[in-house]
RNA sequence: GCGGGCGUGAUGGAAUGGUAGACAUACGGGACUUAAAAUCCCGAGGGUGUACACCCGUGCGGGUUCGAGUCCCGCCGCCCGCACCA
């Protein structure tokens, strides 16, 4: 036998080889067509920034090998990508580089479309979208039109953060103390009119349905459940003492109408309509000014003091006649939630103790914890919110609070003030609705026309798309829209007369609320096409980033529900099985001047202790701490470098490797060396492998050969595994499994060289085959080099996953440890499902059980059939 | 403050209540080589011991169990989310 001589794999030549094949024959265009099971894999599209970076590669990375394995099992698959393409980051380089937003935006898609292809993803590339293409944004504008007509759009007054110098709503992100992230402007509170979409239309079932999604992270559905805040309770009204201009009484919201005998005072908002009306004395305007100051300066209110202002005014104590309670404007009191208004009740609310120690108001504990004493029980600096009964209560004494709370509301509800009953059961959401307007050019426009004769109109259906007008300057601070010259001035579609354009744009949220519906059928003439849309989705699984968690998925699960009632699709949640993957973090490096350096300038040596220094110059680093990839730490290793030195194979089966997938995983050169290293030698076993094919008789494996029996259980348990871990995104520990057969199978070959027989080449044809198949979906290249070096003709794209021998999966004999007193001494080997007398003498016999039981017998034996045994001395 | 998660070798991490440390990285030793790289083989939680072997060991302290990394209670530490939501 002559040993060829092995070249090492050159990723460098095979990569583009194997991508160019698979774009030639379209491998992966999948058409709507079912007679094969559909199955929808998406992982979260990216926003062109330029560059794709490494958490890229580990997302897309995932959804890839999920696609492909899907794809080996006969599935129509859909695995498609496109571009969250409109938003700031285009506006922003247009400013400081006089480069349009859409010639930018293009021109990074381009780029990042290279880099996606260089990788080896298996994308449809047929189905590309770009959010700010007019052929998809114009179906937006269709959806919002829609959503018009069936009542899910609301156009009212709201708060906004306003950046007087760069005349802009800021998002509460981009406000930093108080003041705007880009001019450095003090940020003022100002109330515009807006277009909002009715998301708590649906809060009851976005909560509800949440139950359903049992393929989602418990994680993620507590957050959505805790954004959606639901919470029911009381509203309730006080009267007033006596009449003040048109207040007659005081609407609060309660979660504890049981403490009600607690109640000190009343709290109402700086921005209630009462404490308004009362802004004419000097002190309590200036008290309200001061709230909206620290109300901005989000971090502030960490450890804002509860304070307040008397109102002068008092309300009749509900339950206790003759008695009042004083109503102040307080600082922690949101208008936002409830009606406004509260009361206080200091024992049994932490808030509200707060505030009544600074102003000298009562505690009286009126919820007796179990097992405290009335007499003894006291509130001093911690509010008792526990659970309990009612004491000091009058006729709710002995009830618990979830009684007391029924029985206090029955009371109420029989009673009325102001002509108003006096208190309603009522349950309160936090989600609030999603205000969609963005004084902002790069974004979808918002398709209403503004007459002042007929009001907002839509633009009719026939007139979309309202496209984007290309001729737009950003060297004045607002909305390029707004300054355009001609493109907001229109006729009125009602009356023909002359009216606005409306120049805000949607939230680029919005963009992506939808796409995965698109995608199902990219270019139909109507968002969707209903049936087909219907068929594929929802999304089989989805994948992407925990800071997602909220909004995004919330939104696209309003969405569903909205396209649905419009028409679109009949589903009610998009995203079946959701994965939230982890970041990639790398060290981080600084220069003695506290610069931050890049990994590739530095060098780092040393075990135990590890220095550093820096590549060329050699000066001493710092290593600094473990954070996520970023430009502003330069902590970033661009995946172009990484695909040219080691290829895409060697950085796919990294991010794929040791961490799992949930968590944040660490980028070394170690671990890339170590993957790099593995790819060489698959290859290098598949060269070996294929000098004993050649020199032996085609035969069946030989089973009664020891070796080959072991060798081909191994095979056969791993192809089974690995298909396991794969459905359950459990990536780390499919590819433990294959190295386990790799090592098994190097092991095989140097027997199989020793003592070749036809029947075990057999079973190391079978081992190497199948090891390529299960390695396929995760190092895609390297797979369809060796596929075509093991003689096969057809491309291993198109073939099937492996079938799996059950009958190797089991063995005849088990390994079993023995315990003694929960601690293992020995291990038996027994026929499987060997009767227990007969394992319980077996193991009994063993020399280290007999040493322990010194001759006594044992007091218990305890076996788990095939599992375990334990003797208890 | 509230809610959630996590603490396992030098490191990333395995382990349906049933042999703790699979697999990998780093490290050490050996083979091959003029040499190195690459590759292959071997070793390895800590401790005692010539060996057979024994003791200790999954953040700390208790508990449940024949048996606990895993379940329960109480601490400590780290990470994430929300944050005056009445």
């Amino acid at each position: 036998m002559t040993a060829r001589v092995v070249e090492r794999y050159n990723p460098r030549v095979e990569e583009p080889r194997w991508q160019k094949a698979w774009d030639d024959t379209h491998a992966f265009e999948v058409k709507h067509d079912d007679t094969k099971d559909p199955y929808y894999v998406l992982e979260m599209f990216p926003y062109p920034s330029g560059r794709i970076h490494m958490g890229h590669v580990r997302n897309y990375t995932m959804g890839d090998v999920l696609a492909r394995y899907k794809r080996m099992l006969g599935m129509n698959v859909l695995h498609p990508m496109g571009w969250d393409a409109f938003g700031l980051p285009a506006e922003n380089a247009a400013m400081q580089n006089k480069v349009h937003p859409k010639a930018w935006t293009y021109a990074n898609i381009a780029a990042m479309k290279k880099q996606l292809k260089s990788i080896g993803f298996a994308f449809d590339w047929t189905r590309e979208i770009a959010t700010c293409d007019p052929s998809y944004y114009q179906h937006q504008q269709k959806l919002f039109l829609d959503f018009l007509k069936v009542g899910l759009v609301d156009r009212k007054k709201s708060k906004v953060n306003w950046d007087p110098v760069d005349m802009t709503v800021l998002a509460n992100e981009q406000v930093i103390d108080g003041r705007g992230w880009r001019s450095g402007a003090v940020v003022q509170q100002r109330e515009l009119t807006q277009w909002f979409l009715k998301v708590s239309d649906y809060a009851e079932d976005l909560l509800d349905a949440l139950d359903t999604l049992d393929r989602w992270p418990d994680k993620v559905r507590l957050m959505q459940r805790n954004w959606i805040g639901k919470s029911e309770g009381l509203r309730l009204f006080f009267e007033l003492t006596e009449r003040w201009q048109n207040f007659m009484a005081l609407e609060v919201f309660t979660t504890r109408p049981d403490t009600i005998f607690g109640a000190s005072f009343i709290a109402i908002s700086p921005d209630h309509p009462l404490a308004k009306a009362m802004a004419d004395r000097p002190e309590i305007a200036a008290f309200i000014e001061e709230a909206h100051r620290i109300g901005t300066a989000t971090e502030a209110i960490d450890k804002a003091e509860k304070l307040g202002v008397f109102t002068g005014i008092h309300v009749k104590h509900p339950v206790k006649p003759g008695a009042t309670l004083p109503v102040y404007i307080a600082n922690f009191v949101l208008m936002e939630y409830g009606t406004g208004a509260i009361f206080g009740c200091p024992a049994h609310d932490q808030r509200d103790l707060d505030f009544a120690r600074r102003y000298n108001l009562p505690v009286i504990p009126v919820v007796l914890p179990d097992g405290a004493d009335a007499d003894t029980f006291e509130v001093a600096s911690e509010a008792y919110t526990g659970p309990g009964r009612a004491y000091h209560s009058e006729f709710l004494d002995g009830l618990d609070v979830y009684a007391a709370k029924k029985k206090i509301a029955e009371y109420f509800a029989a009673r009325t003030v102001d002509n108003h009953q006096q208190g309603t059961v009522e349950v309160n959401y936090r989600l609030r609705d999603w205000g969609i307007s963005r004084q902002r050019y790069w974004g979808c426009p918002i398709p209403v026309v503004h007459c002042e004769a007929c009001g907002t109109n839509p633009v009719p259906d026939a007139e979309l798309p309202v496209v984007l007008p290309e001729d737009v300057t950003f060297d004045k601070p607002g909305n390029p829209l707004d300054h355009h010259p001609t493109w907001k001035h229109v006729k009125c579609p009602v009356c023909a007369g002359p009216a606005l354009r409306e120049t805000d744009t949607m939230d680029t949220f919005v963009d992506s609320s939808w796409y995965y519906a698109r995608f199902t059928d990219p270019t139909a003439a109507t968002p969707t096409t209903p049936a087909i849309a219907n068929s594929w989705l929802p999304v089989d699984q989805y994948i992407g980033g925990v800071e997602h968690a909220i909004l995004h998925l919330l939104y696209s699960r309003f969405f569903t529900r909205a396209m649905k009632k419009a028409g679109h699709l009949n589903l009610d949640e998009p995203f079946k099985g959701l994965f939230t993957q982890g970041m990639v973090v790398h060290e981080t490096y600084k220069d003695a001047a506290g610069e931050w350096l890049s990994p590739a300038d530095v060098i780092v040596s040393g075990m135990d202790i590890r220095t550093a220094k820096h590549a060329v110059t050699g000066a001493p680093v710092e290593i600094g701490s473990i954070e996520k990839m970023s430009k502003s730490k330069k902590n970033v290793v661009d995946p172009d470098e990484i695909v040219a030195t080691y290829g895409a194979d060697t950085a796919r089966w990294f991010m794929l490797s040791d961490s799992p997938p949930e968590r944040d995983v660490q980028w070394t050169e170690a671990g890339v060396d170590g993957a790099s290293r593995f790819v060489q030698r698959i290859w290098k076993l598949v060269n070996d492998a294929l000098d004993l094919f050649e020199a032996a008789a085609p035969a069946e494996p030989d089973m009664s050969d020891a070796a080959t029996a072991e060798v081909r259980k191994l095979v056969h348990r791993t192809v089974a595994n690995v298909a396991g871990e794969i459905e359950g995104l459990r990536f780390n520990r499919a590819v433990a499994q294959i190295y386990e057969l790799t090592n098994g199978l190097t092991k095989f070959v140097a027997s199989v060289v020793e003592h070749p027989t036809p029947g075990r080449t057999a079973a190391l044809r079978e081992g190497v085959e199948r090891l390529i198949l299960v390695v396929a979906p995760m190092m895609p290249h390297l797979a369809e080099s060796c596929w075509a070096l093991l003689g096969n003709t057809a491309m291993l794209v198109d073939s099937r996953w492996p079938a799996v021998d059950d009958a190797l999966l089991v063995d005849s004999t088990v390994l079993i440890p023995v315990q003694v007193n929960g601690k293992k001494r020995a291990e038996i080997t027994v026929a499987k499902d060997a009767p227990n007398d007969v394992v319980e003498r077996e193991a009994l016999s063993q020399d280290a059980v007999a040493r322990m039981l010194d001759g006594k017998p044992p007091k218990k034996v305890v076996i788990v059939p095939n599992r375990i045994v334990n003797v208890v001395v």
